[in-house]
DNA sequence: TTCATATATCTTGTATATCAGTTATATTAG
DNA sequence: CTAATATAACTGATATACAAGATATATGAA
């Protein structure tokens, strides 16, 4: 190593800023992509969860770098972050598959949800404020209109939006960051299912019965109107697992489900 | 824009296994490493986590790539996936650093850990079996002996084992790679305290108490019992962020941890 | 036909080269 | 001396090249 004037003693690195804390960090919320990479990846994350390309899928970063007209690098860094949240599965010298479903992973994110915005929802009826609460309000009439003109891709993001919200105004964001990772097995399933008429209607009132308790600051209620609004989710597991065997990891048994 | 063409009835994808389940995939539990990447990943990991490395000290990708014997690439690819887990920062064309800890983030881990916790010591107390039980009181044991002897890594490590095993035994392993995750920067600030003493004991005590709570089948007594423990951690957050204020991102005012 | 083997080709993993922006330091004007 | 500026060195982001292994197809023998 390079000897050098001996400035802060135990700093193991001198060279340059030598504990800098980095300035101007932008941070990408949503979908302002920065990076070649961000953009691969954002796409790639977007047509899996939304099941435009299906479990099974070969990808080969080579073809997508051609396609894309970049290098196979951002390509490949798009993939590794797409290997950790389980959706794709690449083989080494081998290939890259989109991942299929596993199965054991719906109960559990259902699971994982009701504890986690079990929280939220209480933590937010003890925050909450007039101001807050009347956004709530906001947020659940957009998705009502959103209902009413049968747009289920605004709906579904009203929905993520009441639910981020309420963790916000729990003081409690980061539990919303892990659902919304836990949620992604869950959401590509359910694209997968019609939606059924009438519920869309169903997860407003639902929304709204989680508001009401929020507003009147009752914890246990906002709680438990959560958690029976996040059951509402556990519909026929089986029947489109056995339409689509193809599209799953059988990792356990269906029958176990009933345990939610 | 068009997202990858999915080609599904033609199938223009015949030369190669067109929709294959990947074969044998070598899932890499715990620390079976494969992949030079796998191998710096770890490393650093281990590094960060354990304060090895503190926070703000500079990472450069060309200097370890260089006293690792290998190139960029690999170290490169570990470097994302922690910063995916926040624990470096990357600044573009200007440095990569260890992550101060956001002081936000340790009482929503907390928060997040009793929720989820929770859940697991319930489900296990409904489906713990005899020899379950047994398992759970031996890994206390070996807890007890580390105790003993002072041995805090091997403590941490049963600690772990102790908290993955109600997980597995509950049936919801995925609660417990949540937890994990998620105590992360936890970990790295119970890395900086001193271990005080008789605190090992303690946990050690609380632990047996879950175990006797699923032993006897009380959902609600195990979950209670689980959570009490985890809020043993909270302990002179502000004491140790005026020590080490360079160590932390103060993102939230200290008062507002009285809301644990 | 059917099975076994060999080879050609495709895959990801790793190494190296280039690009563009940032920061430290040297330099110069005042 | 101080302060503004120019320059050189270093950084991560991207592109390209090479290596090692896996799979499909061709080939050959029974």
């Amino acid at each position: 190593m390079d000897t050098e004037t001996p400035e802060k003693a135990n700093q193991p690195i001198k060279k340059r800023a030598q504990n800098a804390a980095p300035s101007g960090a932008a941070r990408f919320h949503g979908s302002a992509a920065t990076t070649l990479s961000d953009v691969q990846y954002l796409r790639l994350h977007g047509a899996i969860v939304s099941m435009d390309m299906v479990p099974g899928t070969p990808i080969s970063e080579k073809r997508i770098a051609l396609e894309q007209g970049v290098s196979r690098t951002p390509i490949r860094e798009a993939i590794l972050r797409l290997t950790r949240e389980n959706l794709v599965e690449v083989v080494a010298k081998s290939g890259t598959f989109v991942a299929r479903i596993p199965i054991s992973a719906l109960p559990e994110a259902l699971i994982a949800r009701r504890a986690l915005e079990g929280m939220t929802s209480r933590s937010a009826a003890m925050c909450a404020s007039r101001s807050q609460v009347l956004e709530l309000h906001a947020v659940i009439e957009r998705q009502r209109e959103m209902a009413e003109i049968n747009d289920t891709k605004g709906f579904h993001l009203a929905d993520d939006d009441f639910h981020a919200m309420v963790a916000s105004i729990g003081k409690l964001p980061g539990l919303w960051r892990l659902v919304q990772q836990v949620k992604l097995q869950v959401d590509r399933f359910r694209h997968l299912t019609l939606p059924e008429d009438g519920r869309m209607a169903m997860v407003v009132k639902e929304h709204a019965s989680v508001v009401a308790a929020i507003e009147q600051g009752d914890e246990d209620l906002a709680c438990r109107n959560m958690e029976a609004h996040l059951s509402g989710l556990q519909h026929h597991f089986s029947h489109w697992v056995d339409t689509h065997p193809e599209y799953f990891i059988h990792d356990i048994d269906l029958d176990d489900i009933s345990k939610i």
